[in-house]
DNA sequence: CGCCACGTCGTAAACGTTTACCGGTTGGTG
DNA sequence: CACCAACCGGTAAACGTTTACGACGTGGCG
């Protein structure tokens, strides 16, 4: 683990300066005789290019930077997997960072951004605040938001259609036959709840507030929201759930309370996760997109990294409403517990 | 995004020179009024630190690397959910490698720690080749390796016991009165392999080779091999599977059979990922200790970069059962599917 | 009053590259 | 044979820090 060579190194063993070393190894163009002897002093040292002094002195790092809510969320390791190829192969390393949805943490990232550490940024915070515009503002790198941002905002914008997603999943419903559909959600989020309530009023079904529960974002808190929903409705026979883990609680209440799925309560979830599939019956569940948004987000980057400064565009990523046994058409018994 | 400000613009701005705003920004020992003109500058100029440079003087980049197999693999997720807190909390960014397995993508990480963009290294390889052990030794920086690696490699090393593992698999698969115990396993693997028959031995049982299938990593493949292995052998009363993903294609081929789980059938998966707990009935698993490994090995990278350079560790973490109800005791019927 | 110690800060070198600029050699052409 | 273009490659500056060294001024002590 000695010290390793540099370009001077080589350029006293070749017996040429270190320009000449550079040029050779940067492909610029060189006499044949020159070439052959900085490759050959090159290789016998194991010469590998300092990747700090370059960045130095060329103002790019060739990373970028992932911020992503929690480490541990289906939705966010779909837009990890789906970033990463595009970077990789754009000759980008991926730089992550892990906020846990906390806010100062995620301004703390923009800051940092100063450093110039990476030559750029996707985000994907949880709600979008002021002091996340104002920092944004500031920023001292590209930076692509998955999430929705105002207009005016410099930076690129992916958005999920949570509102078409929702509608997607409230029709399906309908279309089952089912009538008392509750909804099951994340933390006061506004969008789904809203479109929830407009998706109603599209197919002339009365809005209950009694059918609508919030609740957190994991799956013991799901299952408890759940609960509460059951025991205050009894005729529910459908539950529209903000995210997959919640689904997944809502799930395991059904089935403790005796009532089967999808026969007495057809069950959607939300983001298709891996988890959708697993579980049983498995999870009819409406994609946002979350690998899509992730894919869009990383070439957005990459091409303002190496192009322009056009104007910031902004994306909307389709939902898509995956149906699996948990909303299957009729009680074909394959998707029942016993 | 103007070029942002450098301690050369400070140092003119507080009138010094940029010694003295370096001292000041490092906390060095300097006269208050000139501790107060830096501040002041650097405040109005909204200065930040610029990292590159920095780790070019310094030689400390504060990143570390994580060569993870494959972004989608749950048990090398568990990891670097575990790794993430550990290097974050220790000062140190996280850039995400994924090779898909490729040995020539590991060496190639291997081989780029030359270029120092990073500090350490912690590497998961699913298999450790010659050509792995000939770039550990001329590694140019820290390694810790998430796996095997024959003594007198200079690198750290975590290791899973997957021989105790499938052990506690075969043992608890014998205490429920099961006695044609099937495996099936991933790519050729010797250890698990010698393992299952270890334990048959110490149990009593015959080997039989018809009860023993190889097959990929994945859910499909998985499939495909527990329905070869069950067209050969009919009498199969227990499956032990190389890992998570392979179970759950166990259970889709079970299910599909019309075999019970666990009442005709049980079945045991392997890394105990979040998919175990998902999917129905819930899936008894091994747990490898993924995130404990993870955890440990960033621990000790993080010692070894800032402690001395003492004899290369091994650290094994203990393999744990954990029970569910595809290996329940009796027909409880809440395990079963109708 | 002179010397020394000490505190403070500026100058400059170094980290390992890339690249602008310029001087020297070569070969072709008038 | 002289001149010019073209080609090569060396010198040095620059990227933005950190830090060794030394200069300067002040105060205390002999």
């Amino acid at each position: 683990m000695a010290d390793g060579p540099t370009i001077t190194t080589i350029a006293e063993r070749a017996g040429v300066s270190i320009a000449s070393v550079s040029r050779v190894l940067n492909g610029l163009p060189t006499r044949q005789e020159t070439v052959r002897k900085v490759m050959a002093a090159a290789d016998e040292l194991g010469y590998v290019r300092n990747a700090v002094a370059r960045s130095l002195k060329s103002r790019r790092t060739h990373q970028v930077a992932f911020a992503m809510t929690d480490v541990g969320d289906p939705a966010c390791l779909a837009m990890l997997r789906a970033i990463q190829p595009v970077l990789k192969a754009a000759g980008y390393r991926l730089v992550l960072h892990s906020t846990d949805a906390v806010v100062a943490d995620e301004i703390d990232v923009l800051h940092s951004l100063g450093e110039r550490y990476v030559d750029g940024l996707i985000m994907s915070p949880p709600r979008v605040t002021d002091a996340h515009l104002e920092m944004l503002a500031a920023a001292r790198a590209p930076v692509v938001i998955i999430g929705s941002v105002p207009e005016g905002t410099p930076a690129d914008n992916v958005r999920a259609d949570s509102r078409t997603g929702v509608k997607l999943a409230v029709d399906h419903l309908h279309s089952l036959g089912r009538r008392r559909i509750g909804m099951v959600g994340g933390p006061l989020d506004t969008v789904p709840g809203a479109a929830y309530r407009e998706a109603l009023d599209g197919l002339g079904l009365p809005y209950d507030a009694d059918l609508v529960q919030i609740g957190g974002r994991h799956r013991a808190e799901g299952g408890r929201a759940a609960a509460e929903l059951l025991a205050r409705v009894s005729d529910v026979d459908a539950l529209l759930c903000a995210n997959d883990l919640i689904a997944l609680g809502a799930l395991d209440v059904l089935r403790a309370s005796g009532r089967r799925v999808p026969d007495d309560v057809a069950v959607v979830g939300m983001d298709d996760t891996d988890l959708a599939a697993a579980s049983w019956p498995a999870l009819s569940s409406v994609s946002l997109g979350s690998a899509e948004r992730g894919r869009v987000a990383a070439e957005l980057l990459v091409d303002r990294l190496r192009g322009g400064d056009r104007e910031p565009r902004v994306v909307t990523v389709p939902p898509r409403l995956v149906v699996r046994a948990s909303t299957a058409e009729a009680a074909t018994g394959e998707g029942a517990p016993a």
